[in-house]
RNA sequence: GGCCCUAUGGUCAAGCGGUUAAGACACCGCCCUCUCAAGGCGGAAUCAGGAGUUCGAUUCUCCUUAGGGUCACCA
């Protein structure tokens, strides 16, 4: 039996690193028929923030990454909150520090301070291993007068530790330049790099999925394993999702590459299954065929780790914004319905009776929902506008000729009676006719004259048949007024 | 800087010794058309460089270069 887990630290924020990560621990679990479970790591209590894991729960829930095991429901491996497990990481440091794979430190923070100022970190990495030799009766002492510790990982000096990860193949490390770690931190808390191994053990996690900078830690986990003589976890280390900086280099995606947050592009108008979507195929690619368009259980079906790359993606909002308008452009005309009229509120002339128009017309051009109100700003009011706006020259429209058509134009249509799209045509088309001008030029200078804007969505008809006959007559005159001085 | 990883068009990428080097986004052009979209058709654009292995390298090995990651009592 797969089992995963996503092993997010509550920071009130999902960034879509996170969730990326979340989402190939799901498919590697259920695409192999196994369990998805949620660990909230929230061992560093300096870095709480409430309502933090709801955040994640809301996450998890709208981008329909649904776990097995969790704090809020419950499982046989619990509890899946790392604090509520406080008790049961110290009698496992304390048994390594009998095995002699860590030990006691006493090191101060100043000291610590001024081993990084110090720049020579010739031959081991971080910590200078002070402590780790210490005489067994020194620090008999040191704990009995209540001496503030650590306990840290002991590595072995010499050698060298090899693993293999299931996307980046077999990698080996100098164990010399692996750091002494903090296992046990000074509040007694275990630091994630030791509390994530005693968790995956007893929570019997096969696969451990996450980001690829932890690479470079794994060989510290394995020793770890070892150390315990427990079974070592398979690897599997995501590609990096990487950020355009403005001065066009790349690096780890973060705020500063705009908005990274999965609540960020939910408030931007990105839908759930399109970034879902959109970040499946940032590292991955389906073996079988070209297709990009998935749904998550499309996703479960199509998954496998060998289809992960290894080179580190850069986040596009060009294409998620295409995943985005594909979405919207398959919704069936009701969805589109529900998730358009929160954005309908704000405009005029808008009503049960022309959300049909108004699917029509926006659904194939819109990439994003809240794209509704700007594009159908007009409906509001008309603008002062420039009155070049009445030339077009692939319409054979100018100034000029709306000057003389606008007239005729809201004349016939003032005798419509049934104000449909087929009558407004056919009233539009005699006065093209009777001028023997080109339907576009009557069309244009109607468009422009009732929306005063160059680029609208739907024609003519449209913006008529949303403004309804007394506005656009009332605009058509008021628009011809306007550049008949 | 040490260590680790990576390297196919601007971006995501297929490829896993022999291919006209797929596909998608973006870009450009044409068609459609009452503007803009959507849709259809087409175009430009990629194997970082150098050695080797091989009958033959985008593909395997090494070096160089470039980029990224990591070096916390954060996760």
């Amino acid at each position: 039996m797969v089992r995963t887990r996503f092993a997010p630290s509550p920071t009130g924020f999902m960034h879509v690193g996170n969730l990326r990560t979340a989402l190939y621990e799901y498919l590697v679990a259920k695409s192999a028929g196994g369990r998805f479970v949620l660990r909230i790591e929230d061992t560093d209590r300096g870095r709480l923030v409430e309502g933090a894991v709801d955040v994640i729960y809301r996450t998890l829930s709208l981008a329909g990454l649904c776990h097995d095991e969790g704090p809020d429901i419950g499982g046989p491996f619990g509890p899946y909150v790392q604090s509520e497990r406080m008790n049961l990481y110290l009698p496992y440091a304390e048994s390594l520090v009998r095995s002699g794979h860590a030990y006691y430190c006493f090191c101060t923070k100043e000291r610590l301070d001024s081993l990084h100022d110090g720049e020579s970190t010739q031959d081991s990495p971080g910590y200078d291993r002070h402590c780790r030799d210490l005489p067994a009766d020194e620090v008999r002492d040191k704990l009995a007068s209540g001496m503030p510790y650590v306990i840290r990982q002991k590595m072995p000096l010499t050698g060298q530790t090899t693993f293999e990860d299931l996307v980046f193949g077999i990698i080996t490390v100098p164990n010399k330049e692996l750091e002494d770690q903090i296992l046990i931190k000074a509040d007694g808390f275990p630091t994630y790099n030791f509390a994530n191994i005693i968790d995956d053990h007893l929570m019997e996690i096969t696969h451990v999925v996450r980001g690829s900078e932890y690479l470079s830690s794994t060989p510290k986990y394995n020793l770890l394993y070892e150390a315990f003589n427990w079974e070592i976890p398979r690897y599997v280390h995501l590609p990096l999702i990487q950020g355009r900086n403005e001065d066009g280099t790349v690096s780890k995606l973060s705020k500063r590459h705009g908005s990274t947050g999965f609540d960020d592009l939910i408030a931007e108008g990105f839908l759930p299954e399109a970034i879902i979507n959109y970040i499946a195929l940032l590292g991955w690619c389906p073996k079988e065929d070209t297709r990009e368009l998935f749904s998550l259980s499309e996703l479960t079906g199509a998954f496998s780790i060998d289809g992960i790359s290894k080179a580190p993606a850069t986040f596009d909002y060009d294409k998620l914004e295409w995943f985005n308008a594909e979405y919207i452009h398959r919704m069936s005309r009701e969805e589109f319905i529900v998730q358009a009229v929160p954005y309908f509120s704000g405009l005029s002339c808008v009503d049960e009776s022309t959300h049909d128009l108004l699917t029509e017309i926006l659904q194939p051009r819109i990439t994003r929902f809240c794209q509704i109100p700007e594009k159908l700003s007009y409906l509001n009011g008309l603008e002062d506008f420039d009155p070049e706006l009445f030339e077009h020259k692939k319409s054979k429209s100018s100034v000029d000729s709306a000057r003389l058509l606008l007239g005729q134009a809201a004349e016939s249509l003032r005798s419509i009676t049934d104000w449909d799209a087929d009558s407004v045509i056919n009233a539009l088309t005699k006065v093209s006719e009777r001028n023997d001008v080109k339907k576009s030029a009557v069309m244009w200078a109607v468009r422009i004259a009732v929306t005063g804007m160059a680029v609208t969505p739907g024609g003519a008809v449209e913006a008529l048949l949303l403004l309804g006959r007394d506005r656009s007559i009332e605009r058509m005159e008021h628009s011809r007024q306007r550049i008949s001085q």
